[in-house]
DNA sequence: ATGTCGCGTGTGACGCGA
């Protein structure tokens, strides 16, 4: 069983790319985030004509995300159950026995931002929410775009990160908290070379000169440890014409 | 090199978020 996830920054702009990327990747399920759609206008055709179920939650401009499927996902949720929350971050269902969630971390902006602030009372009602999540499902899969850097080694330049977003003590301390739930970092159970990224800002040439952090992350709950396989980040389509910012990445489960 | 995108507004540059 192969699951993904994938930060499109725009489904309309991106459907073409990910379309192809599920014909070289046919993958069970994937989750996307930044679909910036609302729910009208989300394209259910072109994706059910690709082989996939698939489940949406989006809003106007910003924010948006998606499960798509092979088989039909049971049990729908859409956002944090428990956190009130204006933006559409997460989905999840359940794939073939594995509870999938999809979410779409905020950013925070800056540390002295109110969005900073959002940032950590959503990571809190995440947390809580997960852990009557894995009370209910041993099989657990928490996948997409967390906008935490988790150690420095998954930031190009943690020197630089020092008082930004994404490295933060703050921030690393909720990635932590995830684990300690129970979680495992999917990717840190296989040896990869250093340097290794799923972002690389559009600005700065920071794709080709490798300037980007590894911030899409795949935890498995402990019961799905001993069935991890392989765990990659795909590179290919950030080299596609008009790429979105973040690569795929991918988990492999026996 | 603040060397980029995408969206919405509203038809074309600009503000915003990332």
């Amino acid at each position: 069983m192969k699951l993904a996830t994938w930060n499109v920054n725009s489904l309309n702009v991106r459907l073409p790319q990910v379309l192809d990327w599920l014909v070289a990747n046919p993958v069970d399920a994937l989750v996307l985030q930044e679909t910036k759609l609302t729910d009208d206008k989300f394209p259910t055709l072109e994706i059910g004509e690709a082989g996939y179920q698939v489940h949406w939650f989006g809003q106007k401009t910003y924010n948006g995300v998606a499960l798509l499927s092979r088989t039909p996902a049971q049990d729908v949720v859409k956002n944090i159950v428990g956190f009130e929350d204006a933006q559409a971050r997460v989905i999840a269902g359940t794939v073939d026995g594995v509870r999938v969630i999809g979410a779409y971390f905020p950013n925070g902006e800056a540390l002295d931002s109110d969005k900073f602030v959002y940032k950590m009372a959503w990571l809190d009602g995440l947390r809580a929410w997960l852990a009557t999540e894995l009370k209910a499902h041993d099989k657990l899969v928490l996948m997409g775009d967390f906008n935490i850097a988790p150690e420095d080694r998954d930031c190009y330049d943690p020197a630089a990160f020092v008082g930004l977003t994404h490295c933060s003590p703050q921030e690393r301390a909720h990635f932590q908290a995830l684990l300690d739930l129970g979680m495992v970092d999917a990717y840190r159970l296989f040896d990869h070379p250093p340097k290794s990224y799923s972002w690389w800002d559009y600005r700065n040439l920071g794709f080709r000169k490798n300037q980007g952090l590894r911030i899409d992350h795949i935890l498995v709950s402990e019961a799905l440890r001993a069935q991890v396989q392989a765990c990659e980040i795909d590179k290919l389509p950030r080299k596609n014409e008009r790429p979105s910012d973040h690569a795929p990445v991918v988990v492999t489960l026996s």
